[in-house]
RNA sequence: UGGGGUGUAGCCAAGUGGUAAGGCACGAGACUUUGACUCUCGCAUGCGUAGGUUCAAAUCCUGCCACCCCAGCCA
C-alpha cells in the first residue's frame, strides 16, 4: 500500500520556491547519538528524507554531536542501521564535530564585532542573572569586555587554560528579551571530555543553538525541519545565520511530535527500562524502539505509511495504538506465510471418522496472492483445536463449537460437535464431533457455516514456542500520562508486563525463514525471533488479528 | 501576572469567507476455506468558549478558557 499525503510543510517549501526564495531543496537528519531511535523519530525521518526526495533535493545525515557527555559510538552506528532498515539513504554523512573549525571563526567575527563576548560567571550565576519567566534579566558584569580581551580569553579557553565552567561565550544580544533564549545565550562552553569521534582535540564545544544553524548553512541546507519545542529558538536560529556572514540562508520549519498512547517513547526512559532490567534490551520486542518493532515482525513500509497517513499539523498528537496496527496488518496481511497452529490445544476427536484413515486436503499459503503456491495438510480422526475455539455452555452468538454447532475445520470437512469430557477440575480435555460427507472445502459443497476454526494432526505436528506480549504501561498509568510525553518519571510499568511463553503446536513440513512473516489462524502475526535455532523455533507474535469477536 | 505554540467526532486530520474531506475506531449488512481480508451503508445542525462584523464565519475581529514548550555551559 502506498500512502501519499501532503502537509503544511510542503506548502511552505512550494511557496518559497515560487517566491524565489530557495531554488532546490535540501533537508538534513540530524540526530544526536545519544539513543536508539524510535517510532517518534520516524516522522522527523520521513519528513526529511521524503521531502528531500520529492523535491529532487538531498538529505545528508548529520549527527549533532556536540554533547559528548550523552553520546556514544553504538548509538552512531545503530542510528545509520536503523535508517537504511527504514529504507532511506543519505546523501552524505556529517557530523556537527567536524564543523567545529568553521564554527570557531564565526564565533570570532561575532567576537570581533562585538557581538560575543566571554563570561566568567559560573553557571549557578549565570542562572540567576537571566530573570525569570516574568522578569528581565540582568547584564553580566563581564558584557562590555573589549574584544581584545575577549579574544584573548577565547582562545585561552580554545586552549585549555581554563577549568570547566569558570568561563563561557555568550552572543550579545537582549538580556530584557521575553524569549529566554534571547537573554545572550551561551554558545560556547569549555569541555575536557573525550568524544566518541574527535577525541579531546577540542576544549571548547558550541552549543546547538550555535551549531546547528551554521551548519545547515554550510551544507546548503534550505530546510531545517524541527521539533515544536525549537520554535521559541528561531529567532536565535536566524540570528546566528544573519550575523555569520554566510552566503547560504537556511529556514527553520518547525512541525509537532507524534505519540502513541500508552508507549513509552524518550530515550531516557527507555534506558531507564534497559538499565533497570524491565525489558530486556533497546531491543525488546515490547518497546517502541525501531529495533523493537523490527524484531517484532514490524515492516519498515507499515511504519512509514502510518506516519504519513498520520499527517503532520503543529498540534501534537497522541495516537491511539489501533491506527498504527491497522498499517502494520495491511501489510503483514499480504506477505504473509498461512501456516497452521495451535496455540493452546484441547483434542478433537471425529467419531464417524475411520480409525487410521487420514484424507489430504490443500491450502494456499499466500491467498492474498493469485499467484500463490499450495501446501498440502492430513486431516485424520484426532485434531488439535485451539482451546478457545469451544465454549461448554452453547450460546448461539458464539460462531465456533459447542454441543450442536456447526463449523467448518479449515479446509476440510464440517463437523457437529456432540459431546466433551471434562477432568476432575472442570477443564475441557477432549471435544467430540461428526463431520458430514460432501462438505470437504473446495468441493462443490454449498453448504455455509458461521466459523472456521484452525486445527493441526498431531502426528503431522511438533511442539514450538511462541511468545506472546502484553503491554508495557497499565490502563491506569495510561490516563496519567496521557496528553504527556507519555513517560514522566512516574509511569508505571504494568506488573502483568511480560513475555508469555506458549507452547504451542504447529504442522511439520513448513521451512521457516528468518525473513518471512506468517499468519497463524486467529492468533495473530508472527516472525522468528533471533534466538531461534534449527530444531528450537521461537515465534514473537507481531500483533493479534483484528480482534476477533467473542460476545 | 512574560514569550511562543496548539485547540475541528473516541483518536489522527483536511479545510484559508459560500454552508464540515479522508483515515483509524465503532455500529449495521453482504461476501467468505481465518468472526481476517474485501465490499456496502451509517457515524459533527457541529469546528475550545462568549460576543461581534457579514447576505453568509471553523475561516475575519475582540474577550475568555484549556493544554504544550521556554528560566541547561542539553539537544
Amino acid at each position: 500500500m502506498e500512502v501519499e499525503a501532503t502537509n503544511f510543510i510542503e506548502d511552505i517549501i512550494n511557496k518559497d520556491l515560487a517566491e524565489g526564495r530557495c531554488d532546490h531543496v535540501q533537508t538534513r537528519h540530524p540526530p544526536e547519538p545519544s539513543g536508539y531511535l524510535h517510532i517518534g523519530h520516524v516522522r522527523n525521518i520521513v519528513l526529511n528524507y521524503g521531502l528531500a526526495q520529492k523535491y529532487g533535493g538531498v538529505c545528508n545525515l548529520r549527527y549533532d554531536d556536540t554533547n559528548p557527555q550523552k553520546e556514544s559510538q553504538e548509538f552512531v552506528d545503530s542510528i545509520q542501521d536503523d535508517v537504511h532498515w527504514l529504507g532511506y539513504n543519505w546523501h552524505e554523512i556529517h557530523y556537527a564535530t567536524e564543523y567545529f573549525q568553521m564554527n570557531y571563526e564565526v564565533a570570532l567575527k561575532l567576537i570581533k564585532e562585538g557581538k560575543a563576548y566571554v563570561c566568567d560567571l559560573s553557571p549557578e550565576e549565570l542562572s540567576k542573572t537571566r530573570g525569570t519567566l516574568t522578569e528581565p534579566g540582568t547584564n553580566s558584569p563581564y558584557r562590555d569586555r573589549s574584544v581584545e580581551e575577549n579574544l584573548d580569553l577565547f582562545g585561552r579557553m580554545k586552549n585549555g587554560e581554563f577549568p570547566m565552567g569558570s568561563r563561557c561565550l555568550r552572543a550579545k544580544i537582549d538580556m530584557a528579551s521575553p524569549n529566554m533564549n534571547m537573554r545572550d545565550p551561551v554558545i560556547y562552553r569549555i569541555q575536557y571530555l573525550n568524544h566518541q569521534r574527535i577525541g579531546r582535540s577540542w576544549n571548547i564545544y558550541p552549543t546547538y543553538d550555535f551549531s546547528h544553524p551554521l551548519d545547515d548553512c554550510y551544507e546548503g541546507v534550505t530546510h531545517s525541519i524541527c521539533g515544536p519545542e525549537f520554535e521559541d529558538h528561531r529567532p536565535l536560529y536566524n540570528w546566528v545565520v544573519e550575523n555569520s556572514g554566510l552566503k547560504n540562508h537556511s529556514r527553520q520549519v518547525e512541525y509537532a511530535n507524534l505519540y502513541i498512547k500508552g508507549a513509552i517513547l524518550g530515550k531516557r526512559f527507555i534506558k531507564k527500562l534497559v538499565q533497570d532490567g524491565k525489558v530486556t534490551g533497546f531491543d525488546d520486542p515490547r518497546l517502541y524502539s525501531l529495533r523493537g518493532l523490527r524484531r517484532r515482525g514490524v515492516l519498515p513500509e507499515s511504519l512509514k505509511n502510518f506516519v504519513v497517513a498520520a499527517g503532520i499539523s503543529k498540534s501534537n498528537s497522541l495516537i491511539d495504538p489501533e491506527f498504527l496496527n491497522h498499517f502494520i496488518r495491511d501489510d503483514l496481511n499480504r506477505v504473509s506465510k498461512r501456516v497452521m497452529a495451535v496455540l493452546n490445544p484441547i483434542k478433537l476427536v471425529i467419531t464417524n471418522w475411520e480409525d487410521g484413515k487420514e484424507e489430504e486436503v490443500e491450502l494456499e499459503d499466500y491467498p492474498q496472492n493469485e499467484t500463490t503456491t499450495k501446501r498440502k495438510y492430513y486431516f485424520g480422526k484426532e485434531s488439535l483445536i485451539e482451546r478457545e475455539d469451544f465454549i461448554s455452555i452453547p450460546d448461539p452468538k458464539f460462531h465456533r463449537l459447542y454441543v450442536g454447532a456447526e463449523v467448518r475445520l479449515k479446509g476440510a470437512y464440517i463437523v457437529k460437535c456432540t459431546d466433551f469430557d471434562v477432568d476432575d477440575n472442570g477443564n475441557v480435555t477432549t471435544v467430540y464431533a461428526e463431520y458430514e460427507e460432501g462438505t470437504k472445502s473446495g468441493s462443490n459443497c454449498t453448504k455455509k457455516v458461521k466459523g472456521t476454526i484452525h486445527w493441526v494432526n498431531p502426528n503431522h505436528a511438533r511442539k514450538i514456542e511462541a511468545r506472546l506480549f502484553e503491554n508495557l504501561v497499565d490502563e491506569e498509568s495510561q490516563e496519567e500520562v496521557e496528553g504527556q510525553e507519555h513517560a514522566t518519571d512516574n509511569f508505571k510499568i504494568n506488573p502483568n508486563s511480560k513475555i508469555i511463553l506458549n507452547n504451542a503446536y504447529i504442522e511439520d513440513d513448513v521451512d521457516f525463514n528468518f525473513e518471512d512473516r506468517y499468519q497463524f489462524m486467529r492468533n495473530g502475526y508472527f516472525c522468528l525471533d533471533k534466538d531461534t535455532t534449527q530444531d528450537h523455533l521461537v515465534f514473537n507474535r507481531t500483533i493479534t488479528l483484528k480482534d476477533t469477536k467473542k460476545k
